[in-house]
DNA sequence: CCATCGTCGATTGTTGACAATCCTGCCCCG
DNA sequence: CGGGGCAGGATTGTCAACAATCGACGATGG
């Protein structure tokens, strides 16, 4: 939240907007655990709205693959499969990879600063035990690339990708006490990242996504299964 | 429209998503130009529906980067500029790469006559002369590793780029008189697409986003200008 | 003549009521 | 006792009216 965007004229606001933004961050927190029913009416009551923008902001958070719905019928968290978890990793790897080629030329001083201060961040976080803001914290740190890249349209992708990332973690946490990311675990990522060699970068991005994607199959292996089969959004 | 989903329950149709399919025809079409203004009270009169369902189908378009909105001020078709298109096309490069590495091993019968079915398809239309037929015949053409990965995220992707270039090459075409594809443009691209070396196949499609890019260079720079600056999407 | 401010038309934002559809559980019939 | 169909409640889909905001035009004063 403290990145994002960097200049906007004026935030312009509209109810849509901000009903969204509250029921995304209700929803990244696990406040709202995936599979829940998110009754329109409930919710528009709840927040003091008419039905009207919150419709709007729904439609919204299902174009981020946050919530599925089906006409006529009801709408409620996504919850995510093992395939599910699977693709936003693999995308995810060729995303960063490509990421780090664009940024790579161009890695100056403010890039190495951010990169460490972010770390930092992350590790702080993780030492003072808060495992959901190491959620963030961690996804604040590999946003670094996609931001440096100033192409919009990976930030974009990127953004679609985190949110769902987000989602999976903090409801698994909450939900069966997974751990947050190891206090080690950007040791070697970072030394790729500013050093010279890009192949070495490669690896590492797909290492640190291989691990990702091992502990999420051990995780939702073991569980008896949560809800079964999602078919795509149907808007 | 062929292929897409394979096996939905039943469509399960609503207003919305049959304005948004309309919408979204008619911009890709060409037949409302970047930069038109959608006004919402008049759509709706167009299409006899009410500004509901029409304003959720323009969140949609928004979504898909082809309609752009401020608040309170008004809706247009979203114009690209240089630097938009630049970017489609270096995602699309790293996307397709992507795909094609996922698919790679998996290249059956099916997959390869595939290829040269919407291969033909597309050197008909090219041969009948209809340039807005070959841009749709084209981006079918390159979809089916997308679709033939069998990865839901990345096709999702693919369809927030195709989307745009779509509307950037019928916008063009229609104004300025723009050739659509080449005949001879995937002779070497298919050949390595059946082929086995996949770092041929890498620099296949790096070559023809390269070619794409310029051709667009040339005609964006030789123009005077459409519309200025465009700033992100607001929602 | 120019700058500033107020007013006005246009456009989107929001609301509450009404209609269409779906799922559930029950009842009736075989 | 089992199965098909039929209400009933719940949920989303749709609509038309009202409010908030914006951009531009013109009046007004210097």
């Amino acid at each position: 939240m403290a990145v994002s965007d960097l200049l906007d004229p004026v935030p312009k606001s509209t109810l849509r907007a901000h009903v969204a933004e509250r029921l995304r961050t209700a929803i990244l927190a696990g406040d709202i655990p995936p599979g829940a029913p998110l009754v329109e009416t409930v919710l528009s009551q709840r927040f003091d709205v008419s039905r009207g923008p919150l419709r709007e902001a729904l439609r919204q958070l299902i174009e981020e693959g946050l919530v599925v719905t089906v006409p006529y019928t009801g709408t409620h968290v996504a919850s995510l499969s093992v395939e599910d978890v699977q693709e936003i990793y693999s995308l995810r790897t060729a995303l960063e990879t490509f990421a780090f080629e664009q940024v790579w030329p161009r890695r100056d001083d403010r890039f190495r600063t951010d990169l460490r201060r972010r770390n930092d961040a992350l590790l702080a976080t993780i030492d003072a035990g808060d495992d959901r803001a190491s959620i963030s914290t961690e996804l604040e740190f590999h946003g670094l690339v996609y931001e440096a890249s100033g192409h919009r349209l990976l930030q974009r992708a990127w953004h679609g990708l985190r949110g769902r990332l987000q989602l999976y973690w903090a409801a698994h946490h909450r939900a069966h006490g997974m751990r947050g990311p190891k206090r080690d675990s950007h040791d070697s990522y970072i030394a790729a990242a500013l050093g010279d060699d890009l192949a070495a970068m490669r690896r590492e991005i797909a290492d640190h996504m291989r691990r990702g994607v091992e502990t999420t199959e051990r995780f939702l292996r073991s569980l008896p299964s949560i809800s079964g089969k999602k078919r795509g959004d149907i808007t």
